[in-house]
DNA sequence: GAAATGCTTGGAACTGGTTCCACACCCTAG
DNA sequence: CTAGGGTGTGGAACCAGTTCCAAGCATTTC
């Protein structure tokens, strides 16, 4: 690449003010230390000359680079879901200066920690100083991670496969809750025939399930899992769901989706079949996202704060960093149940 | 925060190998001045001991920081369009050992220009070498990055106001040949009365109508532009347009939209009029974006490569870096009309 | 056998900041 | 008038790399 010139630094500064390099200094990181003179001196020079002070520089000596990395794995896309995660990091963390990395990474989940191929944020060294994991996570990955000793907060709704472990922190929302209340909602809309459409082998669409269970339970009422079989996406899913949910006697009045894309799925097809949501059945998504609206009438759905986990992840990420030796900690974010036009009164 | 511990460094490596700190340099940069059994020896001696060079202290030599900040600005939201940018930039960087820093700005299009409030990342200096701007760009955004003499790339389509100048490097897809492709298309397939639907106040959609307009006027078919007022979204443009397109005498037979949103919002509308897509209208979008594949059926549509789009930025951004005395160049990519299930043969 | 050449290698000097110690200066107390 | 304390300032040393020059050694050429 062809030579940078040469940049005005500390030391042209201090000359052009006639005062030493400690003082230039002492003023950038506005130190008490510095008569009101000097400083206004310093700081006029700084700006004649149009002096910045050069980042890496400083990284070095103060060991820390104020930058972190979020790291998408084992997603081909990254959805509007993680995406306002993202934005919700960068927000937090350009309010304290940091800056935000982003790097995407794919591995196999039977890849064994040490083959799993780091991207470059992760191979050089004092380049970040923490990670912030979302995406499908597997315990390799995780232990990858440990292994090089990189500070890091996963987001853990998507963490598959790892038991009741808490070996480091995480930052989720709460996934049986969230159905727990949209069943009730349901039940208290009159419904006794609710169906549950969704691929449990998912973790979490699992944790949804069991919410749902326990809302069935509460009012007595027999749960049922709809399983639609050699689907390619959740829509799919949803869509090949409608046959199986008809096809039972009595024949359900109320649907509760695993997440917004296999509701609108179970839209669609049900449209194909003429029947209307929700006059001749209701439905409630999980997860709120565009789908949602772009139904007719806007789905009633599960409304998850995205933004807020991805603040959370990064305000949990930098109390890590000032206090390596703390205990890991797991903060479960609450859902909210958004009313809109998919629900009937029986 | 708490200190970090001192980690090995170039001279500790040196020591351990007896050798001198300039051969340790030679080693990492894999320097052909160095010979096989010491090259051996060192890089040994750096996996017993797990040295990482530190990146920071490389930078400050090299004059380069090897990270671009990709900037989205005046977006509420980091929609799947531009997120698709942002990974192109990703995996491109990440071939070249770039790292791509994610950052977002909001400013009015009538603050002037050096009253703009730049996001972290460009308050620093030598924290990154180039820029690549998406979202909404007005011209005030450009000069204030050109006051600064940061380097940049813009994704083009989004600009706003800013005539024919070429006064920087730009990379777009192509509005006017995607309209005049799928205008084609319709008319082949016997199509007659055709509409656009779309606010042409937004230049980008302003250059669709244009194409769409020549297309028309290829086969000297009289074009006719569809307007609705006061919407909130392109899907409830697309919404509200329907009542204007239904009242037309000869009623139209196909519609082209601005976008996807506008197409998504006339087939839902259309569908409560218990209107067919496409027995009774057929419709072609533009973007190829999620929604076109949530319609039923899926909707014919221009495919703009978005991928694509971030990796040319990321890769005319090194070749400005590489030369910055380069003239400015400007890369319009092919867009793909594709066939779904939205345009009926007449 | 001497001179010239090429390949390795060591390490001082450098990059552009921060930190810390020594010192100058002023004011107050004894 | 001197000792003591606080404040402000200069700059050497430092961080962790890269660069470059000088020098050592082996080989080749005349």
């Amino acid at each position: 690449m062809e030579a940078v010139p040469r940049r005005t630094t500390i030391r042209d500064v201090a000359q052009a003010a006639a005062v030493g390099i400690g003082t230039i200094s002492r003023v950038l990181n506005s130190s008490p230390q510095v008569s009101r003179e000097t400083r206004e001196r310093v700081l006029k020079t700084i700006r004649r000359l149009g002096f910045r002070p050069n980042a890496q520089a400083r990284r070095i000596l103060k060991r820390r680079s104020e930058m972190v990395c979020f790291l998408l794995s084992n997603r081909d896309f990254l959805h509007p879901f993680h995406a306002r995660i993202l934005q919700g990091v960068e927000s937090y963390a350009s309010d304290l200066k940091q800056h935000v990395l982003f790097a995407a990474l794919h591995y196999s989940p039977r890849t064994p920690p040490d083959r799993i191929d780091l991207p470059p944020v992760l191979q050089e060294h004092g380049l970040i100083d923490g990670l912030i994991l979302a995406g499908t996570i597997y315990p390799n990955l995780l232990r990858r991670i440990q292994s090089i000793h990189m500070p890091f907060v996963a987001f853990s709704n998507n963490v598959v496969g790892m038991g009741d472990e808490q070996q480091f922190d995480q930052v989720g929302f709460d996934d049986f809750n969230g159905t727990l209340q949209s069943t009730r909602y349901l039940i208290a809309k009159g419904h006794r025939q609710i169906v549950f459409a969704g691929d449990i082998s998912y973790p979490w669409l699992r944790r949804r399930f069991e919410g749902y269970r326990r809302g069935m339970w509460e009012s007595k009422l027999k749960p049922v899992s709809i399983m639609a079989r050699n689907t390619q996406s959740f829509v799919d899913f949803g869509q090949n769901s409608v046959e199986r949910i008809l096809s039972r006697r009595p024949r359900p009045t109320a649907a509760v989706a695993g997440n917004d894309e296999i509701a609108y799925g179970l839209w669609r097809s049900l449209q194909r079949h003429e029947i209307k949501v929700p006059g001749d059945i209701s439905l409630v998504g999980f997860d709120d996202r565009e789908e949602a609206l772009l139904m007719d009438p806007a789905l009633s759905t599960v409304r998850v704060h995205k933004e807020e986990i991805g603040e959370t992840c990064m305000k949990m990420l930098i109390e890590r960093l000032h206090h390596p030796r703390m205990r890991f900690s797991q903060r479960i974010l609450p859902t909210e149940f958004v009313i809109r036009g998919t629900v009937r009164q029986l």
